[in-house]
DNA sequence: CATTGTCCCTGGAAGC
DNA sequence: TGCTTCCAGGGACAAT
């Protein structure tokens, strides 16, 4: 599942492979991505465009093009974008070519995944919340974010519109590192927790993106290779298996009808 | 506005 | 072995 740190991992494997290229070709096998819009004019607004530089916000990926439109490619679940595969991939739903002839190939399985053209960004992309990573996301704006808040703070943590770009795998493991219970009502927090969640929440992502993303389900990089970040994944994921600091069994439970896993010893109400 | 539930989608795992 | 059911979950959207 494509969180922050895969995105983030695969945004600069693609960067390095992709910016200055000419789009060439375009071949639409599954025209729902395109959310809409005909293949036809998606591929005559596409076709000759360079590539001036990728970026990410949350989990986005922008392609800036040279008309100052901009390719936005959501890869929700399952999407994944690999270059010049050397086999033909099974759920393979667009091919890009480009002016030297490599390829980026868009899957995605169970089809959430999403492609818009568009020339401003802020009609995709302009209800985000802040960047976690960033500078601008200090303890003090978590602590304004979270405050009179009654939502459990796992739902807050995936809520795109208030931080950008975590999702369920990577809020359990910074709410494991903080030792904050999922279920805690955001406004409850302590300012000690506040501050250990904002230390958690940037160090796990940082690490993650380390570790080249979380190859969970069918997450790939650009070239076909996995990510290690799920190596280091102490609960989410591990129901039923001994908490990594206590033994005690990891839990399950539903959030908003999301699995959350968390330690019942080490995470206290 | 804040919050919550439903839907989309499909393959793989689990259960019988 | 083969069938059925459950499960994964990001985000749009509707409802409260």
């Amino acid at each position: 599942m494509p969180e922050l740190p895969e995105v983030e991992t695969i945004k600069r494997a693609l960067s390095a492979s992709l910016v200055g290229k000419q789009f060439r070709g375009l071949i639409i096998y599954d025209h729902k991505p395109l959310c809409g819009i005909s293949p036809e004019e998606f591929r005559r607004r596409l076709i000759g465009q360079r590539i001036k530089s990728i970026g990410r916000s949350g989990k986005y990926l922008l392609f800036n093009l040279s008309n100052d439109d901009r390719l936005i490619i959501h890869l929700r679940m399952t999407g994944a974008l690999l270059l010049n595969p050397k086999k033909p991939e099974r759920f393979t739903r667009v091919i890009f070519s480009f002016n030297d002839n490599s390829r980026l190939v868009f899957t995605d399985v169970r089809r959430f995944g999403v492609m818009r053209l568009v020339k401003s960004e802020s009609d995709v992309i302009g209800d985000l919340g802040v960047e976690p990573l960033s500078k601008e996301f200090t303890p003090e704006l978590l602590a304004k974010l979270l405050a009179g808040r009654r939502a459990p703070i796992k739902a807050v943590l995936l809520d795109q519109t208030v931080i950008a770009g975590i999702g369920n795998m990577y809020a359990d493991e910074a709410l494991f590192s903080a030792k904050i219970h999922p279920t805690t009502p955001s406004g409850k927090l302590s300012l000690s927790q506040v501050n250990a969640l904002h230390q958690a929440i940037r160090r796990t992502l940082t690490k993650a993106i380390r570790s080249g993303g979380a190859s969970v389900s069918t997450y790939r990089l650009p070239d076909g290779g996995i990510g290690t970040a799920h190596f280091d994944f102490r609960v989410a994921h591990c129901g039923g298996r001994p908490c990594p600091k206590c033994k005690t069994e990891i839990q399950r439970i539903k959030i908003r009808n999301r699995s959350s896993y968390y330690c019942p010893k080490c995470q206290k109400l």
